[in-house]
DNA sequence: AAATACATCACCCAAAAGTATGAATTGAAG
DNA sequence: CTTCAATTCATACTTTTGGGTGATGTATTT
């Protein structure tokens, strides 16, 4: 099945749940079964969790941008976005997990960028990275 | 007036005026003046505004964080010679071993000699060690 | 529709680095 | 001669890092 078909069943159930949810609870509520107050509230918690994962999901981009400020990426940079700000992240002297959790990705992620950096920069320590780095340019001094 | 003070006022404000217009949806709710349906419409977007502006806010709290500050040195810290061999090797991006075979001596001796440098300059770890050593002028860039 | 790059995460394993403590030797300074 | 800092080394332990493989989801490009 292709991604394309599987997202818009993804979102179908998604949207059927919770068009059930409501349309349940105001059945309920004309029933007298739930108070006025318990409808607003279901509503109110459903609609929050809904806009804290969009605003989420379309600030993904947004969180990292600060830590690109300071450098401009070239284009034709083989170090990607992400990679960079591991790599900025890396020549303050941060750990990998303080690095995680400074981008909110676990420990496995930042190792997998920090690899795909050592193999770009034909590296294999953090020390040479950061030197090999700032010789080509890629981060500043 | 402190900023407590103001957060706390700005808050109650926020919070009395999204009450009022909860309640008086309601009213207009009961009295049959807004259909269900426009009820729960209102609450569903202003809890979404609500979800993603929180979100948001967190977001931003992410960004700004102490990690990125430079690390404070002590001044009076003398590097002996030694250390300083062991500082400069290890600044070229060499693993203690290495550095324990250009100087000629065991591992655990490199070792040693880099925890009394780093503690001489308050660091625990390498990269942070070459980048206060810098900063400081014990070491050129 | 398929290929590609990117970002994410997991698991395993091995090597390296870091921490703590103790100790022997040596050379310079008081 | 004693004291002290510097240098050397060891042992033991924990944490961090690095390497390899594979998987998933998403977005973009062809």
């Amino acid at each position: 099945m292709t991604p394309y078909i599987k997202n818009i069943i993804k979102y179908g159930v998604i949207i059927f749940i919770l068009l059930s949810t409501f349309k349940i609870s105001e059945l309920l509520l004309l029933n007298s079964i739930m108070s006025l107050d318990t409808y607003s509230f279901l509503i109110a918690i459903i609609s929050i969790l809904i806009g804290i994962y969009y605003s989420t999901k379309l600030s993904e981009r947004k969180i990292s941008s600060p830590y690109l400020t300071t450098i401009p990426i070239e284009s034709n940079s083989v170090i990607s976005k992400r990679e960079m700000e591991v790599l900025l992240l890396l020549s303050k002297g941060l750990t990998n997990k303080e690095i995680s959790n400074l981008l909110f990705i676990s420990l496995n992620t930042t190792k997998t960028h920090l690899s795909s950096i050592y193999s770009k920069l034909g590296t294999n320590n953090r020390v040479q990275t950061i030197k090999a780095a700032r010789e080509s340019g890629i981060i500043e001094y």
